[in-house]
DNA sequence: AATAATCGCACATACGTATTCACTTCGCGC
DNA sequence: GCGCGAAGTGAATACGTATGTGCGATTATT
C-alpha cells in the first residue's frame, strides 16, 4: 500500500548554516535570531525568520539540547507493583496523564512516558542520560518497596517529583492530595446520612500510606461523632475491582453487620457494589457506598458512586510546575491538595 | 521540605573520555565497547564496562542521537477534534497507550506523548527536529479535516503510522481494526437474539469512516438476513456519553419503535442506556444494546455491555512494529486487525 | 624466515547548535 | 575631531558521541 521511503534515508534538512548563507549572515546570528535574543536587530530577525519558515527549517533538538545541556523534556514514570497487566493501569492516573501532557505543552516541555516496572534501573535512562531534565513519579503501590530507590535519587541529585502520600521525613518532594481530609469528609457524610457501621475496604498499613491516611480520616470523623472504629469493619484490599469484590464478599460472609462502605478507591467500590448486588443488598438502601478518586466509571455506575475527587487537573499542574522550579534550582516543598466530596446516589437516593 | 538542589547546577557527569582515561584506552574504544562493536577485544570490553558501571556512566543520549542521526524515540500524537476537555480522552486510546509504551520499551525505544490539538504544525516539532524517528497518530475525529495534513506528511517523507479506518487510497499507512466485520458480528448477534428493529447510534458519514464502517457491517448483517436498514433508525452521535444519551433520547422521543441498539462506541452505548433507563425501558428485555471498543467501564455497567472488542494489545504492537519497519526503509502495508464480539448481559439475560 | 593477513586500537573528524569574545560601525558629547 | 559606549555581528570553540581511516603488533601462510 505504501513503499518504504528509502527515498529519504538521510533527507538533508537545512541547518542553521544554510539559513545563514541565504540570509547573508553568519550561523550564530541565525541561532540568536530564532531564539529571540535581543542582540540581533529587528530587521535581520525578520529576514531570517522568513527564510527559515520558507525552508521549513527547525532547530535540531539533539544538537540544541547537547549544547544547552537541557532537553526541555520531562519523563513520566508509572510504576505499580501489582501485576502490570497493561490497561489495568489505575484510571485515575490516566486522567492525570491528560493534565500532565497539557501542562507540559503549555510550559514548552515535552513529556516522555514509560510504564516501567520498578525493575532494575529506571532512572538511569532518563535524567542521567540527559534525555530528560527531570522525572515525575506516579504510582500507588507498596511504598516501602521503592523507598530505597527514592533515597538513591535524592543522593544522586536527580530532579524528581512524586505523586503520593505527603508525609514528613520523606525523601524528595511529594505532591499528593489531602487523603486524610478526604477520608474525613467521606466519614462525616456517611455519619450525616445516619450510618454508624461504616466498613473500610483497603490496605490500611503504612505500606500503602495513601489508603492508610484515608482510613485515618474516617476514624477522625468517627471520633468527631464520639464513635470508635471497629477493627472488624476493616478489610484489606488493593486497588482493583476484583480485590474490592473479594473484600466485600469477605465482610458479608463473616456476617458482620454494616450499613456503609468507605472504599479506599473507586475500583474497590465498584467491586464491592458487585458483591453487594450478588448478596441482594441494595445501595444505598441497605448499604451506602463511598469511593475515592472519581474515576470516569464512578459516575456511570448504578447507582452513580459518591466519591472523593482528587483534582487531577491541579495535581498535574502542580507536579509539573514544582518539578520545573526544582530544575531551576528554586526551593520547593511538598504539597497536599484539597480533596472534594462528590455526592451521588450511592449514598443519597434520588 | 527540601531545598532546591543548587548543589548540582551542572553535576559533571563522567564522559566517555573519563572512562577512557581510567581504562587506559581512547574515547572511541569506549564508545565501541559499550555499543557492542566486535572491533574491541573481550578483555578491554569487560574492563571498560566495569569502570563505566562503577562511575555510573551513561551514554549521553543527545550527543549520541546527534551523531547517529536517530533518536530511538517515537512520538505519539493524540488528536481528537472534539473539545479536548482533558480526561475526556477516549478510554480506548488510553488502553492502547499501555500497549504502545510496553512495545516501545521492548523494542528499545522511548515514547514521547502529546495530546496536541490538531492545530498549527504539530509534526514539525518531532521528526523534523530529530526528536523522534517517527510518529504514531491516534484519534477518532473528522477524517476529512486532517487528510490534508496527512498528505503533507507523506510529501515530506515523514515516517508515520496512523490508527484508524483502513481504506484504499489513503495517504500513508494505517493500522485499524476490521470495523465492518465487527459491525457484522454485532448485527448477526442481535439478529440471532431475534431483534429486528436495530437502531444505529453514531455518525455514519464518510467524515467518520470507522463509524461508517461499523454501520455498513450492520447493514451487511441485515442483508444476510434478507432485511433492509431503516434510515429512521440511524441517529448521529459522536463518541461521548452525552452524545449517546441525546441520540437515544431523540430516538425515543420520535416514537420510533426499536428493540435493539448498536452503538458505534461504548461511550455512546453507556449514554444510550442511561436514556433507556430514564424512559423505563429494560435492557435487554425491551432493548438489547451492543457497543464497540470494550472499554473497562463496559463490563462494569448494569447490565454489563455486549461489545465488539478491538485488540488494543495487538494494535499497539502492530503500530510500533510497522513504524519501525518503515523507519528501517522496509515496505509496509496497511492492516486491519480482526474484531471480536464479547457477549454480556446487555443482549443476553443472565 | 619473510611476507601477508588479521586484529586491536588511536587519531581525526563530523553531527548542528549555543555562547563567549573580539571586532566594527555608528552616534554622541566634550 | 577625538574618544567612548552601545549596538550588531562574525570568528572560534565546546557540548559528547560515533565512525572512517590508518598504523603497529600479533598471528597465519608459503
Amino acid at each position: 500500500m505504501q513503499e518504504g521511503s528509502e527515498t529519504r534515508p538521510m533527507k538533508d534538512r537545512p541547518t542553521s548554516f544554510d539559513i545563514a548563507a541565504l540570509a547573508g549572515v553568519s550561523q550564530p546570528t541565525v541561532s540568536r535570531a530564532l531564539s529571540g535574543s535581543p542582540a540581533v536587530s529587528e530587521a535581520t530577525r525578520k529576514r531570517i525568520e522568513a527564510i527559515a519558515r520558507q525552508l521549513n527549517y527547525t532547530v535540531d533538538k539533539n544538537a540544541s539540547s547537547l549544547r544547552k545541556r537541557q532537553s526541555n523534556t520531562l519523563a513520566l514514570l508509572f510504576f505499580e507493583d501489582q501485576t502490570a497487566d497493561d490497561s489495568l493501569i489505575n484510571p485515575f492516573f490516566l486522567s492525570m496523564l491528560g493534565s500532565l501532557t497539557r501542562t507540559c505543552a503549555l510550559r514548552g516541555y515535552d513529556l516522555l512516558t514509560s510504564f516501567q516496572q520498578m525493575s532494575a534501573n529506571w532512572h538511569v535512562d532518563y535524567e542521567d542520560s540527559h534525555k530528560a531534565d527531570g522525572i515525575i513519579l506516579l504510582g500507588y503501590g507498596d511504598y516501602e518497596l521503592y523507598r530505597a530507590r527514592l533515597d538513591a535519587l535524592v543522593a544522586q541529585g536527580t530532579h524528581f517529583v512524586r505523586w503520593g502520600s505527603v508525609q514528613p521525613g520523606q525523601p524528595g518532594v511529594t505532591i499528593g492530595c489531602d487523603n486524610r481530609g478526604g477520608g474525613r469528609s467521606a466519614g462525616h457524610h456517611l455519619l450525616e446520612r445516619n450510618r454508624r457501621r461504616i466498613a473500610f475496604l483497603g490496605e490500611a498499613t503504612s505500606h500503602y500510606p495513601e489508603f492508610h491516611d484515608r482510613y485515618l480520616g474516617l476514624r477522625d470523623a468517627l471520633a468527631d461523632a464520639g464513635l470508635a472504629a471497629d477493627p472488624a469493619l476493616r478489610v484489606d484490599a488493593l486497588s482493583t475491582e476484583q480485590s474490592g469484590y473479594l473484600a466485600a464478599r469477605q465482610l458479608i460472609d463473616r456476617g458482620i453487620g454494616f450499613d456503609a462502605i468507605f472504599a479506599a478507591s473507586d475500583l474497590i467500590a465498584i467491586g464491592a457494589m458487585r458483591a453487594l448486588e450478588e448478596a441482594g443488598s441494595s445501595v444505598p438502601g441497605d448499604v451506602a457506598v463511598v469511593g475515592f478518586d472519581d474515576i470516569p466509571a464512578a459516575s456511570l455506575m448504578h447507582p452513580p458512586i459518591t466519591t472523593v475527587a482528587q483534582d487531577y487537573r491541579a495535581a498535574g499542574e502542580m507536579l509539573v510546575d514544582t518539578l520545573l522550579r526544582q530544575i531551576r534550582g528554586e526551593a520547593v516543598e511538598s504539597v497536599a491538595l484539597p480533596a472534594r466530596l462528590i455526592v451521588r446516589r450511592s449514598t443519597v437516593p434520588a
